[in-house]
DNA sequence: AGTTTATTCTGTGAAAAATACGCAATGGTA
DNA sequence: TACCATTGCGTATTTTTCACAGAATAAACT
């Protein structure tokens, strides 16, 4: 079955993709003070990869994007959002080809001008998740699939390690644009949660009596009259996202400037 | 000679170029408080379209955003940015070619499976230039190539409206985390010149005393001793870039907050 | 067992800095 | 001297910075 996908993948998946075209997406993993982003090991080879795929030929970008992560890692529903494109010449997916496992089936009879060995331009997608209730599952094509911290990402295929960093940017950019957390946080949490989370996403120090201010100033967060028990410390109030201001602020842009 | 161009294009570009894959280049032009953008009409055609090409097989993005500029307008040199990559599923060069003098060639034979009939995924590239002193030229697919005011576009082929919103936006943004203004003001300039061009491309009012701030605070702009004759008015004073802190904020980036 | 002390985290108010804005001063021309 | 765009000044307002008081519990002590 498997490798009968495989075979079919790479002789008749001409007819079934745009050529020259590829998506990859950095899925960024948040838990407890940690960045994490989602990794792909192939079989039969000792480098990693972003999950990663091609796009059908009636297919959106986003729905590709969307459909090649959820076929990689089981991970489906998550936000994408499209960030640059990369293009270098001598990016191909033989390169990939040669040290994965479908080795075998290059050596016996690959046409020079197979798709799979035409030069690529890759599309680059990103999203943040909560990855501690989230177990991904490799595809047919991978071996592993598994979170790596975002200070410590090994050597990637092709120009993936340049990806991650652009992505990582992005991410950086766009929160001072549009609010996060909705996904990332519990529905009631606490300030220093939310604090940890964009502390730890911008990798940076951020006054703790000033950050409130903001989310509760443009009404994204609103505090409630619970508080969370938390051992042996003064019990800390909980908040709530504004889900209409929330959206209002996803939607139309923000200047949070942190 | 330009016919013969034009057929070898049609029947033998997919030899040389990137297939289901082009560059859309939108350029802002500045000059005394107006800010423009530069369309191409088609032969034979009435609507307008943005500088577009195609990418050749060992040619990176940019060098074939700027290639293309160049053969499409005569403009050269120009700073590119890429911005967002559009892939709808209906985008193909075929609607183009349906209005554009291709038409004669279609209309012959046409193979169904035809380069140009495919899909078109379009790579993004924006540039801000002065315009006054430039005369963009068109090529030997276009009648007209002019500048025409943002407010005031007319409906474009395919997307190319929404691309140009799309640039604009990204345009903005990138105003307050680079600094602007090297490429689109004379060596020496006064607060109102470099303020003007500012309000322009923002699209709205920045107070008037506390603009020069941030510039000045930063480094990114110094005070000259000179002034500048403007007749029956107050002479302003002249003020230049810090080419060195320039590079710098354009290299790290700042938060300006406009 | 009850009380005190130590530790560690949360929460706010007051001072400083930055920004917004009205208004007056400047300087060049007619 | 009237005009007008530029510039500078002074005060009101907002935002940012910063330090200490309060709460909750565990451990130590009597």
């Amino acid at each position: 079955m498997r490798q009968n996908d495989t075979l079919d993948f790479v002789h008749h998946g001409d007819k079934y993709f745009l050529h020259h075209l590829s998506i990859d997406c950095v899925i960024f993993g948040y838990h407890e003070r940690q960045l994490k982003v989602l990794l792909l090991k192939w079989k039969n080879a000792e480098k990693w990869s972003l999950p990663g795929g091609f796009i059908k030929l009636e297919e959106t970008l986003e729905d590709a994007a969307s459909r090649i992560l959820t076929e990689r890692t089981g991970l489906s529903q998550l936000f994408l959002q499209q960030f640059h494109t990369f293009g270098e010449p001598k990016r191909s997916v033989r390169t990939a080809a040669d040290i994965a496992h479908l080795e075998s089936i290059w050596k016996t009879d690959v046409p020079k001008e197979h798709w799979l060995l035409k030069r690529t331009v890759s599309i680059g997608y990103y999203s943040v998740t909560e990855y501690s209730q989230v177990n991904p599952q490799p595809d047919y094509l991978s071996d592993e699939c598994t979170w790596h911290d975002i200070h410590s990402i090994p050597q990637l295929v092709f120009d993936h390690n340049l990806i991650v960093t652009e992505a990582l940017k992005a991410l950086r950019m766009q929160i001072n644009l549009q609010p996060i957390g909705y996904n990332l946080l519990p529905k009631k949490f606490t300030l220093p949660e939310i604090h940890d989370l964009y502390e730890t996403i911008l990798d940076k120090k951020l006054d703790r009596r000033n950050f409130p201010k903001k989310l509760l100033s443009l009404g994204i967060i609103k505090k409630l009259d619970e508080q969370k028990s938390i051992g042996a410390h003064r019990s800390p109030f909980l908040y709530k996202f504004d889900k209409r201001k929330y959206d209002k602020a996803l939607k139309e842009g923000i200047v949070l400037a942190f």
